[in-house]
Formats: C-alpha cells, sequence, structure tokens
DNA sequence: TCCATATCTTGTCAGCGTCAAGTTGTCGAA
DNA sequence: TTCGACAACTTGACGCTGACAAGATATGGA
C-alpha cells in the first residue's frame, strides 16, 4: 500500500506525513528528515521537496495535524457534558490529548513554527483549539460569537493550568514520586475544585 | 578579551558558552552550532568538541544556566516578601523571568534534554528552581526539610499555572488583543485571587 | 494524438556533528 | 634546566542533512 512501484508514488504527499508521524512519536521530532522519509518510502531524496518547500512546512503540517485532533477531543467532551460542566472536563480532555501524544504536543508548543509567515492550516487549526477551550469557558450570554469573546482571566486562567500540568509532566518536572495515576488524581481534583467555580 | 592569539585561546569553554547564550536569546537555540560558535570565536571547527562532548552538553549547559538564574530569581522574590505572600511573589517573578528571558525559557522546558542520561549540573539547578517553589508553596510544619514536602495539589496548581502562562505567552496564543501589560496584569490578578488563598 | 504539466530522479553544493591523528603550548617532576 | 606527560588546539575526513537546478517520465485534458 505504501509502496507502489509506479513512477509516480500515486500519494506521496500523505505517506510522508504518516511516516514523519510515526517517527514523531517514536523518537522525537529531531530525528524527523526528509532525506529519511525519502528512503523510508522508496523514493529519492529529492522527492519530498516537491510536496513540502521546507522542512519546516512539513512539520508545521504534522503539528496542525495535531491541533485538529486537540480540538477535536475538546469538541467530544463537550459534546458529552453538559455546559456547566464544560471546563472541567475540556481540561481533562486536554490533559489526556497532551499525554497520550507526548511527541506531537511537544512539537505543537514547544518549536516555534507558529511565526508570522506560518502557514495558514496551522493558524486556522490553532485558532480553533483555542476557540474550543473559549467557548468552554465562555459564561456570558449566549448570542454572542464565540470569535467575539475576549481573553480574561478565567480563560488565561484555566487554559494555563492545564497547559502548564502537561508540560510539567511530559518533561518529568514532577519527581518519581508522582506516577501517571497519581499525576491524572491531581490534576482531575484541581480541576473539579478550583476551576469548576 | 575574547581575541587571544595566543595557541592556547585561554577560556574557550566560557567564550563558548557565552557566545552560544548571545546566539540563543538572538536567533533561538536552531541557530547554536559547534561549527558557527568556532567560527565566531577565531577557533578551528573541530576545538569546541574538546570542550564538550556532544553539541547536546553545551545546550544543557546553557539550559542549566538558565534554571540558575530562575532559581535565584525565585529566591530573591521570597527574601523580599513575607512567607505568607511567597506563592503569589514567586509566580509574579518566574513569569517575568520567562518572558524576559524567551527562548532560554522555551530551551529550558521545550527541548526534552532532561533525560535519564542528563548532565548532572542540569539536574541539579532544576530541582533547586524546584525547590523554591515547594518552598514558596509549603504550608505544613516548619521543621520539614523542602526534599521531603510532597507534590500535592496545591504545588502542582501553582506551578502548571505560571509554567503554562509563560509559554501562551511566548508562543503568541493569546492573541493580538492581549499585550504584554495586559497579559501582566491578567496573571498577577490570577495568583492574587486565586494563589493566595 | 499531442502537448502542458505534475511528479519524480539524478547530480551537486554548503553546512553540520563527530571522530582520528597530528601539532603546539603548559607545567610539574626529576 | 631539561624532559616528559598532558591539555589545548588544528587539520582532515566521513556521512549526514536541507536545498537547489536540470533532466526524465508519467498523466490527463484539448
Amino acid at each position: 500500500m505504501t509502496e507502489q512501484n509506479t513512477y509516480h508514488h500515486g500519494d506521496l504527499r500523505r505517506a510522508l506525513l504518516e511516516e514523519a508521524g510515526r517517527i514523531l512519536e517514536a523518537e522525537g521530532a529531531a530525528s524527523i528528515s526528509l532525506r529519511r522519509l525519502a528512503r523510508s518510502l522508496g523514493v529519492s531524496h529529492a522527492a519530498p521537496g516537491h510536496h513540502f518547500s521546507d522542512r519546516a512546512e512539513l512539520l508545521s503540517e504534522l503539528a496542525a495535524d495535531g491541533y485538529a485532533g486537540l480540538a477535536d477531543a475538546l469538541g467530544e467532551a463537550m459534546e458529552s457534558t453538559r455546559p456547566e460542566d464544560w471546563l472541567g472536563a475540556t481540561g481533562k480532555a486536554y490533559i489526556r490529548f497532551g499525554m497520550a501524544n507526548p511527541e506531537r504536543y511537544r512539537m505543537m508548543f514547544g518549536s516555534q513554527l507558529m511565526g508570522e509567515d506560518c502557514p495558514e492550516r496551522l493558524r486556522a487549526e490553532s485558532s480553533r483549539a483555542y476557540m474550543m477551550l473559549l467557548r468552554a469557558s465562555y459564561r456570558g450570554p449566549p448570542d454572542v460569537d464565540p470569535a467575539d469573546y475576549h481573553v480574561d482571566i478565567i480563560e488565561l486562567f484555566a487554559w494555563s493550568l492545564v497547559h502548564g500540568a502537561v508540560m510539567l509532566w511530559l518533561d518529568g518536572q514532577l519527581g518519581p514520586g508522582v506516577d501517571r495515576e497519581t499525576f491524572l488524581a491531581l490534576t482531575d481534583r484541581i480541576l473539579d475544585e478550583k476551576v469548576g467555580r
């Protein structure tokens, strides 16, 4: 399926992204090289260059996929809970997404792909995820467009909290005393007690 | 001072770290290359290899310096406030440190330098910074060694909060509506209202 | 059928980290 | 003072990387 002996690969772009995603979670973003991807897929070393202008563009695509997955996870969390529980539910979903996709998450937030001239899709997917959190924490009148919410204390508070917790976990900064179970119990308790209002 | 025409540079190791630090804040960690450092300092391309076994080892040293600076900043914040205000004061100092040293901060937490076989000094300095936050948030009896504190809800809560806030700021995730002043006002307010108990 | 075009290959370039082997300076012991 | 061990540095090489240019090949519409 990924192997086709035709001159044209068929869907090299997709294959490149899939292989890159595999390497990402297995070895980290630093191990992703265009030449290695080409080697794995049996194409020439310059073939990837026809689908991504840059190595950065490929990584941005991976990051955009990550934001899309995060936004979806947040959306699902909101669908299965009542609006008054949205903030806590999305927080928990956020933390679980980060723990399930550590390298993906690290790349989304750690590397500075989101510059001035970042790809449009990356910007779109990341702001979609952001809008999810805004919606989850919004408490105002219901007829306001989510794009018109403004960042206020609650939103920054909630997002900072879950984002920081995931980062601390991924970097192993919490020490050996905090295992996976303990961490989840702690964060859930924080979200219940501090965020639920 | 950084230029000496002797065969032996004198203090090449220090000069390498200083130049690397300059490049770090100016262009980001990705722009730090051993050969470029050698070129800037007028030594051969292999000279840095005699002071750092690895490129990673040099970066780890930079990160360790960062943790040392962070720990110092937290320590100063605690010295100039009463113990009951420590948590809020260290939180504010933490946020200001991150904003003042964006690329340094990103490298400390973003890149996975803190693995199993990470340099001893990096581990030491990072846990020193961690201990500062534990001390600042500790509320138990005063005769307990800080090393024996255990991570509990308050500590994780406080550190997650400031860490996440800094990351969001550095990555520009908050959008154009949140400028530096607004961000500082928001985070200060959060620390006062939510962390002060 | 034929040609424009997308796709892929081959070749090349400079830069990078890393290692090996040789050179030069330093410093303490004899 | 001389000598030898050792640290600091240079030179050279290797394979890897991203990037570009130019040519080959397949595809699909006119």
